[in-house]
RNA sequence: CGGGAAGUAGCGCAGUCCGGUAGCGUACCUGGUUUGGGACCAGGUGGUCGCAGGUUCGAAUCCUGUCUUCCCGACCA
């Protein structure tokens, strides 16, 4: 029977989680607000990492790895970052089990084994890795520090939902550290720069670049830039953060160098992130009602190959004719899989290839040896087509590019067709509630509006563009002077 | 943390009101026929019904407690 797929006309959120869970990226497990990351899922993973990994090290960047637990002491020395996240840390106040003597064959926290310190599981890193830096960093030689680290870490939250919010979620997290304040803000920026062109490019994930409010910024941070993607229902996800956190770091864990003056100066600081929620992203932008859509070029999976055949003469035929085909895909860098398993007939296969998003399905049978010729099935239209073996790598070489490129384009022509400029309060919530999307509207600037507007719209303002054009307007809540629009929306 | 729902075979569910020793679909195994959009026939395997206690001759079913998960909300760099 088929596997029943919630449509997104239904419930979207259903939709959403049937996707992840019957295309096997991931399962629930017996830990609250905890997923299991399956093997496909994690293949996708594998492929965004290794890309990003080569962008980070082609910046100059080089891979670290600090302690998954965080001393209190240390975790609480930059206030505002340890206020922020206070409310949702696991901590570790105990190292010893024992037998429960009351409770035969259970064990028990052994009350002898307290720890004179709590240890903070990392929500995010900046205190132990700062408190690392200082004794890294003497002298102005020792900048700038450009390192990155792929890590887990733990948020507790309230309410989770795979890939966008689980309490320990995979990410990595650059932090540099560098002499002057120019140079740190710049790297803000390039990173920023390099996880719009990885999304962008290699997730066909178009994302609009800017700079949160205050209100929205980063625990710590002087300035948050982010990138923000569009869901199809409509809501806003943050698909990642780099942030410029000023000398607020180096202050709290007491990190100078020696500058060429012999003078004593803070370090500048910053650190970006992206995570496994990118692939919630990914869900979310492309799939549709039969399954995940997958973009080419992160696809664990670009190309299957089914055979259709009567009886095993003809299976072995097909077998030789694919292997060849096999070998020219892969000896041009295309991820292949041939399933020529006889468990399941090929109605099946392609049901299943379509749920997991796969980009392209070939078919071969009987009739296609004959004509010499397979059929070639696109997943992001749906559209088949009879064509020749002949240069079939080329071929299909050429429609993964097509395919990547058509992903992005209709991904990016929903988006722009979502930012909506209004003028009025009336016009804000009315296309809030029926159209959704992004927002462009004035704001008066202040942090009682933007509050006010969340209150009442329960859509925040997620950036202010990057070289956003001035432009004398009204605030859209409070009609007080304005000189730029901000987009506003509802978001994951 | 507030509200709701659910825990019975690998998965999805019925049975619970009205107590009598567990069933359906799917998956899995065997054999056969099949194979161009989620095949069919036949025969099988698999669960002491989340956990603990109570009522009863007898509990998936009634009572008490407890644990867990999901959904909605609040919260969310």
């Amino acid at each position: 029977m088929a596997k029943e797929l919630t449509t997104r006309a239904q419930d979207y959120s259903q939709w959403y989680n049937d996707l992840v869970i019957k295309g096997e990226l991931a399962d629930y497990s017996a830990v609250r607000g905890c997923m299991v990351i399956k093997p496909y899922g994690y293949a996708l993973w594998e492929n965004m990492r290794d890309v990003l990994d080569k962008m980070f090290k082609d910046t100059g960047h080089q891979n670290a790895y600090f302690p998954l637990f965080v001393p209190k002491s240390l975790f609480e020395a930059e206030e505002k970052n340890a206020e922020g996240f206070a409310k949702e840390c696991a901590v570790v106040t105990h190292y010893r089990l024992i037998a429960d003597p009351n409770n035969k064959g259970k064990l028990m926290v052994d009350p002898e084994a307290k720890l004179e310190e709590e240890l903070i599981v990392r929500p995010t890193s900046e205190a132990i890795i700062w408190n690392t830096y200082k004794t890294w960093i003497q002298s102005y030689r020792d900048l700038p520090i450009l390192v990155n680290q792929w890590a887990n870490v733990v948020r507790w939250e309230m309410r989770t939902r795979l890939f966008l919010r689980t309490a320990e979620f995979l990410w990595q997290e650059g932090h540099t550290a560098h002499a002057t304040a120019v140079e740190a803000i710049a790297e803000t920026k390039q990173m920023l720069n390099v996880y719009a062109d990885f999304v962008e490019n290699w997730m066909a994930v178009p994302v609009l670049k800017g700079v949160k409010t205050a209100n929205e910024r980063f625990a710590g941070a002087e300035d948050t830039y982010c990138i923000e993607a569009l869901m199809q229902d409509g809501k806003a996800l943050q698909a990642g953060t780099s942030h410029f956190l000023g000398q607020n770091f180096a202050k709290a864990f007491d990190v100078k160098f020696s500058d060429q003056n012999n003078k004593q100066e803070y370090v500048w600081a910053t650190s970006w992130g992206v995570s496994t929620r990118l692939i919630g992203g990914l869900v979310m932008t492309h799939s549709d009602d039969e399954g995940l859509v997958l973009p080419p070029r992160i696809a664990p999976i670009q190309v299957v190959i089914v055979p259709i055949y009567k009886g095993e003469e003809q299976k072995q035929v097909l077998d030789e004719k694919v292997s060849e085909m096999v070998k020219s895909f892969k000896a041009a860098g295309i991820r292949v899989k041939y399933d020529n398993s006889d468990h399941a007939r090929p109605g099946w296969k392609f049901a299943e290839y379509e749920l997991k998003g796969v980009p392209i399905r070939i078919a071969i049978g009987a009739r296609d040896l004959e004509n010499k010729q397979v059929e070639l099935a696109r997943r992001d239209t749906k559209e088949k087509a009879a064509v020749a073996m002949e240069g079939l790598t080329q071929t299909v070489e050429n429609l993964l590019v097509e395919i990547q490129n058509n992903l992005f384009e209709r991904a990016k022509k929903y988006r722009d067709e979502h930012i909506t400029k209004v003028e009025t309060w009336e016009e804000f919530m009315q296309v809030l509630d029926t159209k959704g999307g992004f927002i462009s509207a004035h704001w008066d600037g202040t942090a009682e509006t933007e509050d006010k507007i969340k209150e009442l719209a329960k859509a925040t303002i997620r950036c202010i563009p990057l070289d956003n054009p001035l432009e004398d307007g009204k605030c859209v809540l409070t009609g007080n002077a304005s000189t730029q629009r901000v987009l506003f929306a509802r978001a994951y």
